[in-house]
RNA sequence: GCCUGGGUAGCUCAGUGGUAGAGCGCAAGACUGAAAAUCUUGGCGUCGGCAGUCCGAUUCUGCCCCCAGGCA
């Protein structure tokens, strides 16, 4: 075991895309500094929701993970919602002396942490929302224009749901959204890890590993969920059971399914990586054994 | 062998007498209470082959090749 210089409010971060290999290295990582895994994936939160969110593993762990089987799939769950319990989470496993390791591919999560977002508080209104969703986001921009120039003036405007939220805030706190969004002082001395892969490599592994979550049973645990759950859910629609779904529904068939969900996959590592490539502090590495030297030294200063 | 429909972007297909488009895929990007979501940008491809008509053919005509269905 290595010793630690223990100082407080040190946070290690491993980051990357799907597939990648994040949680191995992490729970490896965590076995040497006496760590404890925060996990910072936005699907892995639901409970039921196992083999197909890549969370099986973890589960089996000896290490102890946060995060992991919070929300029931039925119920919203949010960034700032996350945000709370990554600082508690992260608060009570340095209070406890052991070093907080936050994993996962959700990049908006991560900042939330990283960067201690300053999220507006103005919590989802479900019935404004659904109001303003019928209209057309043309309309709906002429409207935030009015209401919220400035936010006007930056907001993708082609895009419903960052209109809907922008409207939502102005709507209901009568204050600009693009006033509200800060960043507060970092909360933790920070340090990013990310995993590179080559990507046609990457899309092998998500292959792979789909075919592998079939094995293990994602049929099954589809049919349980949509036994209980409504196929519109944002939680159902992830990756691979909105596929199975559509595939038991007997919309497509097995193979279909398969190659929608794997491309899905890929396009979203794809999205992953973009995100992440614009934070120079992460630190890149190939190979997992790269890691060690970043995180001596992280430790040590 | 005959009849019919069809051969156009990696895939599925739309379309026009003045050398072409959509969706998907793929590539790049954005992202502050839905983020595995949502959104933006990017299309010269012997328009199956050869010949003919025409100022001009992917579009009309003829022949040929290939595919699907029907009749023998």
């Amino acid at each position: 075991m290595l010793k630690v210089n223990s100082q407080k409010s040190k946070v290690i971060v491993i980051l990357g895309p799907t597939a990648s290999g994040k949680s191995s290295l992490a729970v490896k990582l965590a076995e040497k500094i006496h760590g404890e895994i925060v996990n910072a994936d936005s699907r892995q939160v639901y409970k039921k929701m196992d083999i197909g969110t890549g969370k099986t593993d973890s589960l089996g762990s000896k290490i102890p993970h946060h995060l992991l089987d919070i929300v029931f799939p039925d119920k919203p769950f949010s960034l700032a919602q996350y945000q709370r319990l990554a600082f508690r989470a992260i608060d009570d496993i340095l209070r406890r002396n052991k070093i907080p390791i936050l994993v996962g591919g959700t990049g908006l999560y991560i900042r939330a942490v990283v960067d201690n977002l300053d999220i507006p508080k103005v919590k989802p209104n479900i019935t404004l929302r659904q109001k303003l969703e019928k209209q057309t986001a043309a309309k709906l921009f002429s409207q935030l224009k009015k209401l919220d120039p400035k936010t006007a003036e930056i907001i993708d405007y082609h895009n419903k749901r960052r209109l809907l939220r922008a409207l939502e805030v102005v709507l209901i706190k009568h204050t600009s959204f693009a006033e509200l969004q800060k960043t507060k002082k970092p909360r933790y001395d920070i340090l990013q890890i990310g995993l590179k892969t080559d990507r046609a490599i990457l899309r092998q592994r998500i292959e792979k590993r789909f075919i592998q979550m079939i094995k293990n049973g994602l049929l099954e645990e589809t049919k349980k969920l949509l036994k209980k759950y409504p196929a519109n859910l944002p939680s159902m629609s992830g990756i691979g059971y909105l596929e199975i779904g559509q595939y038991l529904a007997g919309e497509i068939s097995l193979q279909e399914a398969v190659n929608r969900a794997v491309s899905r996959t890929y396009q979203y590592a794809k999205r992953q990586t973009t995100w992440f490539k614009k934070d120079e502090r992460i630190k890149w590495i190939s190979k997992t054994s790269q890691a060690g030297k970043y995180i001596l030294n992280f430790l040590k200063k």
